[in-house]
DNA sequence: TTGAAAGCGCTAACAC
DNA sequence: GTGTTAGCGCTTTCAA
């Protein structure tokens, strides 16, 4: 039906050999014949068949992409930074959602084995160690991103929550704040607790008092922000700063702290995580930790294809990305003199 | 390196035709050697090769997704619905963003089309009706999402912006406002021309004045809507209610709405269009259209593959997806005798 | 019920 | 500089 390398050759009276070379620009191919060759191409619109090139070379010049939701605010830039850096590499992507699942993860890299990509880059759900096992084993070339997978070998790149809690906290405590309070994240979730931690571990490193009424555990959702917003201004004693550890929490404080109506950030301080697109529309606009989504997915694209092509033995590699502090309006400094 | 056919054929004492027998559950296997065969399988560990496969059989049950931007709101659900789809239908699905540009969509194609896909999904710029010719002349299986190019053939699934619209208005106009303001999309757009001919049919059909001074153009941005806004409420009578082509806009005009000291909807309804997540945190929440992004991934996909399967002879079928209606509170009842 | 052989479209030794 | 041949891993006649 298509086209094949066989046509041209017949057309142009040479071997198919031939016809390969000059499809793959190797020497040894006059440039007569070349000239002709690609005369016939042109004439037959020839377009080559990568499903028989890839059985012969091992190679698709394909990557998997595995994560648990597109329509999570996370992954479309990061999926556009992979499939940008792919293309730009020669890839393409192939993409599975797997919602977490267990099963679905299996069945995505054994679909993905079978399709014969080049490599993977995933992540998959944190107890999930098993398939990445196997993986190993086989030597087969992973990056995995956003979350490590504790005891797993493979290259990761992640995004340094604690560190970026750590500045987020900092930032407040540079502006004069004493009395932070924290909502944190799901605490059963990686992220959660590493932004915990590095709220503690600011308070620790500026001498500042660690109050357990201060820390409320949120599950990142609007409703939970504002509830325990509302906890925290039933306090005798209500902070003047707070850290959400994702934005949507920091906007369901906002509300609280409106409906008690007090003001922001004259009243109180709110630093959120995340930078979505909300953050730059509320008001007052939300001073936030943006996450380098786009630039992750390019790095973990570049450093799976350097695996692949042999350019990048070292296994353990991990690459860690700072998140940057984006001052909007709902932080201000503070003076407890006043 | 992996385990091929061959090598489960040796060790389970019978030919390859055999083992591919019983892979593909095909009848005139003994129930015996089937058993046998399954158990080497087991042991060994054996993965198809799908490009093998895909060689002889001429299919690769990888379908190809051209989209202008993954990090378009709009588009991670729609690639969620297809990938759904196409996973429970077997088949795997590869994706490119071109940014409309015409250069990127053809190499897509290409790619796509050497990847030996099943078939393609896209959403072009609207000017590349070339690459669709060759497609069609191809017999190429193609479906068109949100935009189809004027004079294609191929199969659609979109939104009808035009009923959106009218709906949109219509509501506002059973709410009781007389005077109605149009915030319009960039003009330059399908989008932004239907949705403001919705606008104009639904005040035709209830007998409402078209005034041009109450139609501004905007383009999509926050900005946009602002200003627009702005200019809406410095005229001598200002409209009680306004439809803008996007809910980004219609952000923009709370805040000029906001600047006057006006209260939304008490003195001012507004109704977006999109109900982006923001819609339903602002506040007031915002009243606006909801898009069915998934289900016209499901439908796409689910159409491509009947097709590729040949279940789908019909190549002009369009289908037009209905939006809903959000109310929240940033619309309310009108009476002009108040 | 089973196997031998051909072939999908391409690349790569190897020979000329 | 060019062609012959074999083979990538699989399915599918066709014959036994």
């Amino acid at each position: 039906m298509s086209v094949t390398i066989k046509d041209i050759a017949k057309e142009a009276n040479v071997s198919t050999t031939t016809v390969s070379r000059v499809l793959n620009n190797k020497p040894d191919v006059s440039d007569k014949t070349k000239k002709k060759v690609l005369e016939v191409i042109n004439k037959l619109g020839y377009n080559p068949n990568g499903i028989a090139r890839g059985l012969v070379l091992q190679k698709t010049y394909t990557i998997g992409l595995i994560i648990p939701d597109i329509c999570n605010p996370f992954f479309p830039e990061v999926a556009r930074g992979i499939q940008d850096k792919a293309r730009q590499l020669g890839y393409s992507v192939i993409f599975y959602n797997t919602d977490n699942n267990k099963q679905r993860e299996k069945e995505a890299i054994d679909l993905l084995k079978s399709k014969q990509v080049d490599g993977i880059i995933l992540s998959l759900s944190m107890s999930n160690k098993e398939e990445l096992d196997k993986l190993e084993e086989e030597n087969f070339p992973v990056v995995q991103i956003d979350r490590k997978i504790p005891g797993s070998i493979f290259p990761t790149v992640t995004i340094d929550n604690i560190l970026s809690a750590y500045n987020a906290t900092k930032y407040l405590i540079e502006l004069g704040h004493k009395y932070l309070a924290h909502i944190t994240g799901n605490l059963g979730t990686k992220t959660g607790q590493d932004r915990l931690e590095g709220f503690k571990q600011a308070l620790k490193e500026f001498n500042l008092d660690y109050k357990d009424e201060y820390i409320l555990e949120g599950d990142y959702s609007k409703e939970s922000g504002y509830k325990q917003m509302k906890t925290l201004l039933t306090q005798k004693k209500r902070p003047t700063a707070v850290f959400a550890a994702n934005d949507l929490m920091a906007i369901g404080a906002y509300e609280a702290i409106f409906d008690y109506g007090l003001k922001i950030p004259e009243d109180i301080s709110i630093i959120g995580h995340d930078d979505i697109d909300i953050a730059s529309i509320i008001r007052p606009g939300l001073t936030t930790m943006t996450q380098p989504k786009y630039k992750l997915g390019q790095i973990a694209a570049e450093m799976l294809i350097k695996r692949i092509e042999g350019l990048e033995s070292d296994n353990q590699q991990e690459v860690v990305l700072n998140t940057e502090l984006i001052v909007r309006d709902s932080t201000g400094g503070w003076n407890d003199e006043e």
